[in-house]
DNA sequence: TATTGTTATACTCTATAACTATA
DNA sequence: TATAGTTATAGAGTATAACAATA
């Protein structure tokens, strides 16, 4: 008797998390990767649009719409940084503030109504766990070279 | 100081996992698709296509051509039910089981190195805790009616 | 007619590479 | 020339609907 896939299982509680969080955000008129730039920008400003683009394990050329629509909202600022004007100073307006934080509200919201669900020790455990496991780079999840086989 | 969205942490954390997963099935020239039909089909064979897709999230038409190549590779048998020549009994060969056992073992090698990472306490936390979110329907995890707000 | 499986189509998401501007 | 950002294109993945076979 197997336990199940780690991989597999967490890959269906995402999808049906995300799932969760699309009606939230479309009532705050975003989409999930504005609601991964909005994150990102929460804790500091980013100078560069590529580093917010891998800060959210994004392409750098898939984000430019989604900051395109930020902007036009009024949620994030958007400068060409004086120092070097290729780069694109990037912060949180007061309202692309404001916005996260409501939209974050609800979503967490429902999140601690399923980790109700779980005895209390459980439930640290776990939310310990993620954050350990969510903290390492994909180099280290993915582990030893994977060297392919010869045939 | 809010916490991470469990939602954004456990999308990385999976995306990570599943890299890590790819490399150990194209090694045994199976898809993840193909897997999780593996994995569904492990534990007792299935009626119908349509309930196979449903078992492991995916659509009806999205498995057929998966389907096609692990019947043609000798891994799954798929006769019509002689009781119903529309539906289609779907099991594993015996082939197709040691297949499923030989990369399901390196894949829980590979996430049971991760787990060692974790506290004790935090690890059997988790795993429990896993093992009852992703018991939930998307219905109970997306949970109470999000009504679409008029504009 | 209803259901199972299949095929066809269109749509979204993603990745790659070419282009513009600044340095 | 090198870097940041943008645009264009193609590819994979996905969802929807139409179709064929069986009941």
């Amino acid at each position: 008797m197997a336990r199940p896939d780690l991989g597999a299982s967490l890959h269906h509680l995402v999808r049906s998390l995300v799932a969760a969080e699309l009606p939230v955000l479309a009532r705050h008129g975003i989409s999930m990767w504005g609601y991964a730039v909005l994150g990102a920008l929460c804790d500091s400003p980013v100078r560069t649009q590529a580093a917010l683009a891998e800060a959210i394990g994004a392409d750098k050329t898939r984000i430019i719409g989604t900051l395109d629509k930020l902007q036009e909202a009024g949620l994030i600022a958007r400068e060409p940084d004086p120092a070097d004007r290729r780069a694109r100073l990037l912060s949180l307006t007061d309202a692309g503030r404001a916005l996260y934080r409501s939209a974050q509200g609800e979503i967490q919201a429902n999140e601690d109504r399923l980790l109700a669900l779980l005895p209390a020790e459980d439930r640290h455990g776990f939310l310990r766990a993620v954050q350990v496991l969510a903290a390492l780079t994909r180099e280290e999840i993915i582990g030893g070279p994977q060297p392919p086989r010869p045939i």
